[in-house]
DNA sequence: TATTGTTATACTCTATAACTATA
DNA sequence: TATAGTTATAGAGTATAACAATA
């Protein structure tokens, strides 16, 4: 029997499992696993404001301040002002940073490969295709938006009976 | 282009995703959900003991002993003595923590089924298929194996040139 | 008036250390 | 001697509140 039914269950345990085998490649980053996600995001010129940052990577924006305080005083990215609005501070990758990216990157693919080396590599590849669409669609979804539109969603349709699952 | 393409990243995303959509789910249990995860595992007679469980879902066994306490105060599961080894607790369910399972776990195909909303139901059993798969297969790997080995693995194929990323 | 970013502060979560009981 | 579980304590991570600058 499967031990994972779940989806959440199922994601839990890939995740930690993905952490845990990154960990050495990660962990002497600023920011650890977030910080390498952050010049990501600015290698690839995506990376917007530091609330959009925040929001896309699930803190809060003071978090973020502090994250880019350590990843400026690295040298990897940089704070830009936004000629468009004053008040923000765009994020981009400095050289270092993207040299620093590209050689992280290659050795994630080793990693990421362990993780992923109980399918074989034709299923790996189908594997992240289908977990990317998936992340892509959860990113375009308006990381801004009021996030009880979806449990309302969900109430609407499971009924409000069971409202309180415990009593 | 597609604003993923680390397949961590996209786990995170996910993650977060599938988190904030089972929200108004879990998060009225005790241990939101790792705590409906705990009472699945028991549900399932998987649960074993108290350290096997914190070994399975990342966290120290002595935030196990906490969870468990709110969980058996609920009336969701029950400490039993293992025959075997009388210093385990073996996690059991009870009718009333299978009831809420039952429950639950409705509401949340619906979570799922909104979090995988950008795939087609055939893709989302795929999808499903592959990262149970993915999951069990970390679930096999020796939760007390030495992390280090991973890193060794990785090191050995990325050699010691580059041990420290930023300097 | 609302939003970005910063700082100081408070809180939540988790781990460490020390202990008892069992093996 | 080593491990499961518990408790008290300390630490890491995160959020809240208040503020200045900008829209």
């Amino acid at each position: 029997m499967s031990t994972t039914e779940d989806l959440g269950l199922a994601l839990g345990l890939v995740y930690r499992s993905y952490a845990k085998a990154s960990t050495t490649v990660l962990d002497e980053l600023p920011g650890g696993t977030r910080g390498y996600h952050v010049i990501s995001d600015a290698v690839h010129g995506r990376a917007g404001s530091q609330v959009q940052l925040a929001q896309r990577h699930g803190v809060n924006k003071t978090v973020m301040t502090y994250l880019v305080d350590d990843l400026e005083t690295a040298g990897l990215v940089q704070r830009r002002p936004d000629p468009a609005d004053r008040r923000n501070r765009v994020i981009v990758a400095t050289d270092r940073g993207r040299e620093l990216w590209e050689r992280v990157q290659e050795r994630l693919r080793e990693v990421e490969r362990h993780v992923m080396a109980g399918l074989t590599t034709e299923e790996q590849n189908l594997f992240c295709g289908l977990l990317t669409r998936v992340a892509d669609h959860a990113n375009q979804t308006d990381p801004t938006a009021d996030p009880c539109a979806v449990g309302k969603d969900i109430e609407a349709i499971s009924g409000s009976g069971d409202r309180d699952p415990v009593s």
